[in-house]
RNA sequence: GGCGCGUUGGUGAAGUGGUUUAACACACCGCCCUUUCACGGCGGCAUUCAUGGGUUCAAAUCCCAUACGCGUCACCA
C-alpha cells in the first residue's frame, strides 16, 4: 500500500493533475518587471479602511509597472459568508475608484482568465494539489478528534511546551498508511495535515518588502491544509490561488506576518517560487490615550460606506489613502502640483512600518484643497451626484438653479489662493441654503449682527442703501465706494484705518456697515465674497431679503 | 508564556554614523494683511529621538538589556 493508494481513496475522481493546471494557467505574458497584484476580501460584508488601503497599494503597485490587479473572494469560511457579501465589497472598491483588471464582479460574474475568482468554486483545483501532496507523502490524514487536541494542548501548558501539532505530539503523522486507509474505508472522519520538513532548531530569513528581512524558526507545525468541510485552510488555498493566478507580490495586513515561514514552505514543498511578500501594518486610532486598531465595529469611520455617505470626493480619499502609502507623497505632490497620483512613483519600502495614527483631519484637509482646486463644473457635478442619492431636496434645487449654483460654487474659486469652504458634499447645503428662497423662506432665521445691532438702524442703513446707492451694474469697486458713501452718510468711517486711528469720530467704520448688509441680506455673518453673492442675488432678491427682514428682526 | 515586529513633537512623519542647533505637512497659539470668513505672510510649538548601558573622535542612526505597544500561536481569514 502506498501513497497513491491513500490519495486515491480520498479523491477518487480527480481527473486534471496539478500539470494540467499549470498549462491551464501559464505564465502570465507580462514584461519582467509586471507586479500582479490581488485583493483578497472574505466576503464578510463591507470594506474596511485598512483594507482598502491594501487595496489601493494593490492596484497602485499593479498600475505602475503595467501589470495585473484583480479581487478574488476567499470564501473558504462556510460560516463567516454573510448575504451580498460580493456586491459589498465591489460598490466599496468602485464608489472610492479602485477599478480591477481581473476578478469576481459578483457572484455569478467575473472577469479575467485565471478564474474562478471565487474560492468556494475552485474546489477541483485545490483538491488536485492536496491529491498532488499526500500521493508524494507531503500531507496525510488526522483523525483526531476536537478533545484529542485539547488534550493534547493541555499536556503542552502542563509542560510548558510550545503549542501545536508539531513532532511527538502529532500522532496521526505515524499511523501507518494501511491503518489510515482502513479508518477512512470505515467512514471515519479526518482532515488533512501538511507533513512539515521544518525543524524549529533552524532559523530562516524571509525578505518582507516593508518589514525588510524577518529572522522565522522554520514551521514544524502539521497544519491543517484541508477541514472536515473539504474546502482548504486559507495558508493552502493562498498558496494554489497566488500560484496558479501567477501573483508576484502579496500585499496584505501585517497579522500574516507570523504565517510567513508557513507559506514560504508551502511554496518550496510545491517546488515553485514564493511570491514577494508586504505585510502592511494596521492603521490605529487613538481612542481615551490608547492606539488601537481602527474597529469596524466600534468604529464608523472605519466603514467605507461612511465616506461615501458624508460625500468625500473619491480623489481626496485616494489621495489620503496615498499619504498613508507612502509618507514622501506629501511632499512630492507638492512640488509637482500639476501631476496626478498616477504620475507618482509608488515604492514598498516608502511604506510606514509601524502602524499610523487615522486622521480624519487630516483627510478633511486634503478634501478641502482638492475641492478648492477644481473647476466649478467638475464640484457641480459631483454634488449633484452625490445629492441625488442622499438630499433630493438640495438635489432639486441644485438642478433647477444650474447656473446660479455654478456662479455660486465658483465664488474666489478660479484664483491663485481659492476659498476652501467645503471639506465634503454633505456640508455644502448647511453652508450655502441662504443663496436658495426656497431654503430660506423655512430656516429658522438668526440675524448674526455684531457690532451693529440696533434694529432702526440697521433698517435705516439697508433701505437707504438699495434706494440711493446700489446698482446692479457696478463693478466690485464701484459697489464698494457706495458702500463708503454709505457709511459717511451715516457717520461710520471710510476706511478701517481712519476710524482706529480716530475711534471718537465715527460710530464705527465701513466694515461695520458691510457686515450688516451681509447679515441683513444672508443672516451669517460668514459668507464668500458679498459683491458676488448680491450680483448673483440681483436687485429683486435683495429689496424681498430686506423685507424678510424688517418682519423678522 | 513562545515566536515576530515596532517605539522620533498633539498627529502623520523625514532621517540608514558627521552638512540635524531633528526637514516637511496637519492641528494648535500669537502677530500682520483684510469689508466678514477663507486665503496668504511672519513667528511660536521635540536642546532631543521610550529607558539604561555599550561601540566610536562622533549615534535618532550600530550593538545589548529593560519597558511599553502591536501581531500571532484555530478544522477563521
Amino acid at each position: 500500500m502506498t501513497n497513491k493508494d491513500l490519495a486515491d481513496l480520498i479523491f477518487p475522481n480527480i481527473t486534471k493533475t496539478i500539470e494540467d493546471y499549470e498549462k491551464m494557467y501559464p505564465k502570465r505574458n507580462l514584461p519582467e518587471s509586471a507586479v500582479v497584484t490581488r485583493f483578497a476580501p472574505s466576503p464578510t460584508g463591507f470594506v474596511h479602511m485598512g483594507s482598502l488601503l491594501a487595496s489601493f497599494i494593490e492596484r497602485k503597485a499593479a498600475k505602475d509597472t503595467n501589470g495585473v490587479f484583480y479581487l478574488r473572494i476567499e470564501d473558504t469560511d462556510q460560516e463567516r459568508k454573510v448575504e451580498n457579501g460580493i456586491e459589498g465589497i465591489t460598490t466599496d472598491l468602485k464608489n472610492f475608484g479602485i477599478t480591477i483588471d481581473e476578478g469576481a464582479l459578483s457572484e455569478t460574474e467575473e472577469i479575467g482568465a485565471y478564474g474562478p475568482y471565487i474560492q468556494s468554486k475552485r474546489k477541483e483545483i485545490y483538491d488536485a494539489f492536496i491529491k498532488y501532496f499526500l500521493e508524494n507523502g507531503m500531507a496525510y490524514p488526522c483523525f483526531c478528534s476536537k478533545e484529542e487536541l485539547d488534550e493534547i494542548r493541555n499536556a503542552q501548558e502542563k509542560r510548558k511546551d510550545r503549542i501545536g501539532y508539531y513532532g511527538r505530539y502529532a500522532k496521526c503523522r505515524k499511523i501507518p498508511i494501511e491503518d489510515a486507509y482502513n479508518k477512512i474505508k470505515n467512514g471515519e472522519e479526518f482532515i488533512i495535515r501538511l507533513k512539515s520538513p521544518g525543524d524549529f532548531n533552524k532559523k530562516i530569513v524571509v525578505k518582507d518588502l516593508v518589514k525588510g528581512n524577518i529572522s522565522f524558526p522554520e514551521n514544524d507545525l502539521d497544519i491543517v491544509i484541508m477541514k472536515k468541510d473539504g474546502l482548504p485552510t486559507y495558508h493552502f488555498a493562498h498558496l494554489v490561488d497566488d500560484y496558479l493566478m501567477r501573483t508576484t507580490h502579496v500585499i496584505r495586513g501585517d497579522e500574516w506576518v507570523s504565517s510567513l515561514p508557513t507559506h514560504v514552505q508551502l511554496f518550496n514543498m510545491l517546488g515553485v517560487k514564493p511570491p514577494k511578500y508586504a505585510h502592511i501594518s494596521p492603521i490605529m486610532k487613538e481612542e481615551n490615550g490608547v492606539k488601537r486598531k481602527l474597529s469596524k465595529r466600534k468604529d464608523p469611520e472605519a466603514a467605507m460606506s461612511y465616506y461615501h455617505e458624508k460625500g468625500i470626493p473619491t480623489e481626496a480619499v485616494q489621495l489620503y489613502l496615498m499619504t498613508l502609502a507612502n509618507t514622501n507623497f506629501e511632499q512630492w505632490m507638492d512640488a509637482n502640483k500639476d501631476k496626478t497620483i498616477d504620475d507618482f512613483e509608488f515604492s514598498f519600502n516608502k511604506i510606514s512600518k509601524s502602524g499610523g495614527l487615522f486622521d480624519i483631519e487630516k483627510l478633511h484637509n486634503i478634501s478641502k484643497n482638492y475641492l478648492s482646486r477644481i473647476k466649478a463644473t467638475e464640484f457641480y457635478d459631483m454634488l449633484v451626484n452625490y445629492s441625488k442619492e442622499y438630499d433630493e431636496e438640495f438635489y432639486e434645487l441644485i438642478t433647477k438653479y444650474k447656473d446660479f449654483t455654478i456662479g455660486l460654487l465658483n465664488i474666489e474659486r478660479e484664483q491663485k489662493k481659492p476659498r476652501k469652504d467645503y471639506s465634503c458634499f454633505s456640508e455644502v447645503k448647511e453652508l450655502v441654503w441662504y443663496m436658495y428662497d426656497e431654503l430660506f423662506d423655512k430656516h429658522e432665521k438668526n440675524y448674526e449682527f455684531t457690532n451693529i445691532t440696533d434694529k432702526d438702524e440697521i433698517i435705516k442703513l439697508m433701505n437707504t442703501y438699495i434706494e440711493k446707492y446700489y446698482d446692479q451694474k457696478d463693478e466690485q469697486q464701484d459697489w464698494f465706494e457706495k458702500i463708503k458713501d454709505l457709511s459717511e452718510e451715516f457717520g461710520y468711517a471710510r476706511e478701517v484705518k481712519e476710524y482706529k486711528s480716530n475711534p471718537d469720530n465715527y460710530k464705527g467704520h465701513v466694515g461695520d456697515v458691510s457686515t450688516v448688509i451681509r447679515v441683513a441680506l444672508t443672516t451669517k455673518s460668514m459668507t464668500p465674497n458679498l459683491y458676488d453673492i448680491m450680483k448673483l442675488f440681483g436687485k429683486e432678491r435683495i429689496i424681498k431679503r430686506i423685507e424678510q427682514l424688517e418682519k423678522n428682526i
